[in-house]
This record gives C-alpha cells, sequence and structure tokens, in this order.
DNA sequence: AATGAATGAGCATTCATTCAT
DNA sequence: AATGAATGAATGCTCATTCAT
C-alpha cells in the first residue's frame, strides 16, 4: 500500500511540474502563444506526457484556472468569515485580498480573465466546465455574503448582495485588465493598487443608506 | 467627376462589406477561431481580395476596433459636452451611453475588451497601434472630463478624475466581461443593464463628498 | 500614316519602359524574388498593362535575355569579322568582348546565364524558345568562326572549332557565376577580370599545334 | 544499447529517405518547381514529418548539396593525394574525377551550380551557409594544390595556382550548364564528355611554361 | 509511465494573371 | 490603350494530438 501511495504522489507531483511550467510559459507568450511543445520543454518532457495528465491543452489551461479560483475562493471566504467586523472593514479587508490574488501572478491573472469566455468555456470537458462554473459560483457567493450582513441590517443599499459582488468583481477584472491593455499601449507604472482602492473606497460610500 | 467618386465610394463599400463579415464572423467565433477564409466567404469574396483592403488579419481585427472605440468617443464625448448638466445627470448619462454602445454589438464588444491586450497590440503595425492608443486615450480623457467639473468645483471627492474615469470604465468592462462568463457558465439573461446602473448610481453615490 | 507610326513608335517605348523596369527589378532581386507588381510599379504602370505587351512574366525576362544576347552576338561578330588580325590577337579581342558584355550588366548577365535552363526554356512560348535558340546559336557559331581559320591553316589543334566555342563560353559562363556564388559566400572583390584573362591565355596557348 | 542504435540507424534512414525523395523530385522538377508536397509524396510521408528532419525547404536542398559537395572533395582530394603522378597525368585525373562527379547525378549537379547563388545563399541558416562556403574553399583549394608543384618547379606559368582551380572550375561548371542549355534548346546527345576532355587537355597544354 | 516519431488538418498569405470598364 | 479590382490556385509551414514501442 505504501507503493500505490508514493506512485499516487508521484503522479500529483508530475502534474504539478506540468503545471508549473505552464503557468510560466503562459505567461510569457499568452495562452494563443504557447504551444504545447513549449510547455513540455520547460517540464523536460516530452508532448506525449503532457496528454497523460491532461486531456487536451484548453483542459491544463482550465487546471491553472482552478487552482487560482481555489486560491481566490480561500481568500474571499476568509474574509467573509471574519465574523467581529463592520461591513466597511470588511471591504477594505476585501480589497486587499483581491489586490493579494492578483500580486500571486499578475500575468496569469490576466490570461485567466481574458480567456474564462463562452467560446473557450464550450471546448471544456463538461466536468471542468462544471467545475469551474461551481468555483466562479463559489466565489461569487461568498463576495455576495460579505455584503449580506450590511443590507440585511439596513446600513447598505436594500439590493440583492449578488449584484454588490458582480460589481466589485466587475471593477476588479476590468481595472486588471485596464492595466493590462496599458502596458500594452506603453506606460508603465502600476496603477492598480491605488486605484483599485480608491474604486473599493467609493463603493463602500456610495453602497451605504445615506 | 463623377466617376472617380463612384469608385471611391465603392471602395468604401467593399471595405465596409469586408467588414461588416468580419463583425459577424469574429462575433460567432471570437477572433482566434475566425479564419481569413470563413470572413471572405461570408463576404462572397475570395481571401486575396481581402488583402488588397486590409494587410491582415489582425489588421482588419484592429480596424473593426477603431469603428467601436470611434462611435464610443463620439458617445462619450456628446455627453461630455452638454454643459448644462449637473455632475449626477452626466454619470447618468454617462451610463446610458456606455450601455447603449454594448448594445450596438455585444458581441464584439467583447471580443475588442479581451484582445486589447499587451500581447496582441504588439503584432500591429505602429501606425494602428498608435491609433488604437490615441483613441484609447481619448475616450479615457473624455471620461475623466465628465468627473473634473464635479472635482474642481468640490462635490465629488478631491481625486484624480483620470483615475475616476479607470474606475468607471473599468467597471464597465468587467461586467461585461462577467456577462460573457456567466453565459459561458449557463445561460442567464441580461444582467448587465440593471448591474451597470446600479454601479454607476453607487459610484455616483460614493465619489460625493459627503 | 504619320499617326500610324507614331503609334508604333509608342508602343516599342512603352515595351522597352517595361524592360528597363525590368531589368532594374531582375538584378536586384533576382528572377524569383521579382514580382510582375515590383516591376510595374517601377515602370509606374499598373501590373495589367505589362500583360499587353508580353505574354507573361516568363517571356518578359526571354526578351531581356535576348536584348543581351543581342548584344553579345554584336560584339562577338564584330570581333569575328575583324580579318586581318591573327588568331592569338582574335582570341584577345574576343576576351575582351566578353568581359564588356560583363560589364554592361553585371547583375543580369548572371540571371540570364542561370536561367537559361532546359526547365526554364520550356515555359516559353514556341516562337521566343526558337528565337533564344537561334540567337544561342549565332554567338557560339561567331565564336567557333573566330577559330576556324586557326584551325583551317593548321595553327590550331585539328579540332572541331564548335568545340573550342562551347570551352570558351564555358569559362566565360562558369567564371562568371563563380563569381557570383564567391560574392554570396562573403569575399568581396572583382576577380573575374584577370581570371578571364588568364584563361583566354591559357585556352590560347593550349590550343596552338605544339 | 542496440535499440538505441538501430533508433539512430532509422533516424539516418528517414533522412536519407526524404533526401532521396527530395534529389528526384528536383532533377525533374528543379527547386523553384519542387513543392514540399511532392517530396513528401514522393517519400510516402507527411509534409509535416518533413520538417522533423529539415528546417525548411532550403535547407533540405542545400545538405543535398552538401552531399553531393562532399563526393566532390573526396574526389579531387584523392587525386591532390596521388602523389607519385606528374602534373599532366594529375589534370587527366581530375577531369576524370570531375566527370564523374557529374556523371552521379547529372540533374542535380546543374540544379546545385544553378543555386549556388549569392541570392539564396542568404536565406539559408549561417550554420549552413558557413558549412557550404567551407566545402566550397575546401574544393577549390583541392583544385589549386594539384596545380601547385606544377608551380612550383617551374613547369607550369607562374601565376597564383587558385586563379587554375578558378578556371578550371569555372570550364566544368559553365560546360555542365551549357550542356543543360542545350538540352533545353533541342535535345542534344551528351557532348559533355569530349567537350571536358579537350578542354582540360587545352587548359593542361597552355599552362605549360613553353 | 514515458516518449520519439508521425501526421491530419489547417491557415495565413502570395502572386501571376484576367477582365470589365 | 490602360487599369483597378478581383481571384484561383498554390504553398510553405505549424501544431495539437496520437500511438507503437
Amino acid at each position: 500500500m505504501g507503493i500505490e501511495e508514493r506512485k499516487e504522489r508521484e503522479k500529483k507531483m508530475r502534474r504539478q511540474q506540468i503545471m508549473d511550467a505552464a503557468k510560466k510559459v503562459f505567461a510569457s507568450k499568452g495562452l494563443g502563444g504557447a504551444t504545447v511543445e513549449n510547455i513540455t520543454e520547460e517540464a523536460e518532457l516530452s508532448p506525449a506526457t503532457l496528454y497523460l495528465y491532461f486531456k487536451n491543452k484548453d483542459e491544463l489551461f482550465a487546471s491553472l484556472n482552478l487552482k487560482m479560483l481555489e486560491a481566490l475562493i480561500a481568500k474571499i471566504e476568509s474574509v467573509r468569515d471574519q465574523g467581529n467586523l463592520n461591513p466597511e472593514k470588511k471591504i477594505k479587508k476585501l480589497q486587499k485580498a483581491l489586490y493579494e490574488v492578483y500580486l500571486t501572478d499578475p500575468l496569469n491573472i490576466v490570461n485567466v480573465l481574458r480567456f474564462q469566455s463562452k467560446e473557450r468555456l464550450r471546448n471544456l470537458s463538461p466536468e471542468l466546465a462544471s467545475q469551474i462554473s461551481d468555483f466562479t459560483k463559489k466565489y461569487m457567493k461568498a463576495i455576495a455574503e460579505i455584503f449580506k450582513n450590511g443590507v440585511r441590517d439596513g446600513t447598505f443599499l436594500d439590493r440583492h448582495p449578488a449584484a454588490f459582488a458582480d460589481i466589485v468583481w466587475g471593477v476588479f477584472a476590468g481595472l486588471v485588465l485596464l492595466e493590462d491593455t496599458k502596458k500594452g499601449l506603453e506606460q508603465g507604472k502600476d496603477h492598480l493598487r491605488p486605484t483599485l482602492e480608491l474604486a473599493l473606497e467609493i463603493i463602500s460610500r456610495g453602497i451605504k443608506k445615506n
């Protein structure tokens, strides 16, 4: 049985090894620019091996996304579960959590946001698609729950918390992509942090009943 | 001279015809999925003809973007220039303008937002890239100017109007992409309108000094 | 009638204009690298016009060859016809004539030599092919005739003068191509002149009976 | 280790198989007329496979050239190294060697000679170009060395042996191409052998001091 | 489990040539 | 006579994916 466990562990490791390589390559070449060969070269494996661990390139990419989403969910749920904070403080924490996620791997965050599209999701295996769907719902729900109390006790506007979640996630994603666009157009420094801070401050203020 | 004019007009029309076909095909297959042949088939032309009007596939796509950005700029500048409105009203108008742009061609808006990336911009001819850059700056500036008065007269928070512009554009882009993601995950109805409305209402409230 | 003549003249001129452009373009891009568009651009005409004056690209190229061959023939026949020179002197003159032809347009000489191949000649219209064939025979014959007297009077080895012509033309063509190869491989200066001189000197010596 | 050796051998064979097919196709259609598909069809492989063994079409062609040059070098060096022969005999041997090389593959010899041009050499990878350059220098040098002794001991004219080499190679190349041209113009029998023989006989006689 | 080797299916792009005007 | 516009037919090359070993 020790043997089986070891095998299991090794399998996980190999999978991880490929994902690490993919992360690197996707980050530097983008999803479209990265070839399977690029990735397996980086992982010091043969292209064929990749297909032992992932059904295809898209699913490898999706698995990478899942990892990221998992981390994101953990972060956001931990904010949500800090029971003793008042709504405003929670929003502040949420902002920090989002920025931390961004910092984890700015280049791939962009890829995740950019390619989580109708088009691409349709090419995934049903299981993976539903997993991504679940995860997405989960973090959207977690964000919504951060707003729930404030809505319930009348501190916040009387709207569906899910709408607030959409808006917060929207600004986050939007600002991250805007950042990337700006980098493409030339301008340099990282504006994301202060802008995201301001955005959530405004939302925090604007969401309050009076 | 009538002849020359007609030729000129026909040339424009052919170009437009290709752009229309491209719009359609890009909308249904995305940039990556659409082939030059798909597009020229749709336009009832031969692939070679496309290259008489556009340098390559990327530049055709970029031209489509430019069209959209032009319309966007026109819309936003018209909001900005409605001098007699108070700041809040202007934000409301801005929201409507953004939604109208979205309605013009929801599918391609997503493409524009998704592919205005560092990666892709680098592949364009310098002229086109700089044109896109100019346009982007232009509408960002126009949005910023909508907030300028409110900042100047102390109605709004004392922050750089450009930051407000980033945030507004961010939510817009973010919500549009979120909409697309959701459509990929399940078929939801169009949530964009109410959410965008709420978003700008919150921003409108949150941006005011007290 | 004056009108017809003028038309005729203009037609010739236009033809010449295209040939001049082609010469230039072929010289700088080679036969393979030059496109019909390149040539007509250089001639400030539209591609379609070229086809009013030449059946196709190959025939345009072949016409250029003919021009060159005509000049070559003239040069060589003039050497042949200088009756009062002794055989050796004639060979010397021949050498100079060949080098002069080379100097006329070194770049295109290479093209002519390189592409006067079985493969390419087969694509020509029968008339043009036979014209080229005639011209080629003509200059080969003229060269041969330069040797005829020497053979007849016993000064030269008793071989068919045509064989001597093949050899002389062979060295010439071979050295010209060798020159081009060397330029491709890096080395710079023009070695053709002295080498050609030495070659014909050797031939001149070697061909004599003792 | 037997397995590795076999794999190695098979890899060589596949490469060879492609080169054989290419040789055939190039010989019948020329470099320009032969398509990658033609070649891989002949080799009973898919086009993609060709690219596993050769970087591109040009490099495949160049590899073919290299093979030929290698054989040529071997032949010529063996002549050079036959120490006990007098200069004249060596020239005779040289002539035979050149003709033998021609006989090996007359059709492709023409291709090699025709396309070893500035234009084409520039498109090769630096390594391959330098290899061809090296080989070319090598056989030119070997030919020169055949003449060296004769020059040194005063049998031959006091000129640089390299010039003699240029001339010999020139006649050879020139006569081979002339042969090809003639075949294009009409179907002649093979004149190359006697003409080449005569050429080198003349050179042999002409090069001697008195 | 791993991979070397092979490939099917594309795909953007080029270019000589044609033809209605 | 001239041409602007159009295109048919290629063509070299790529890449995700498979499979015998």
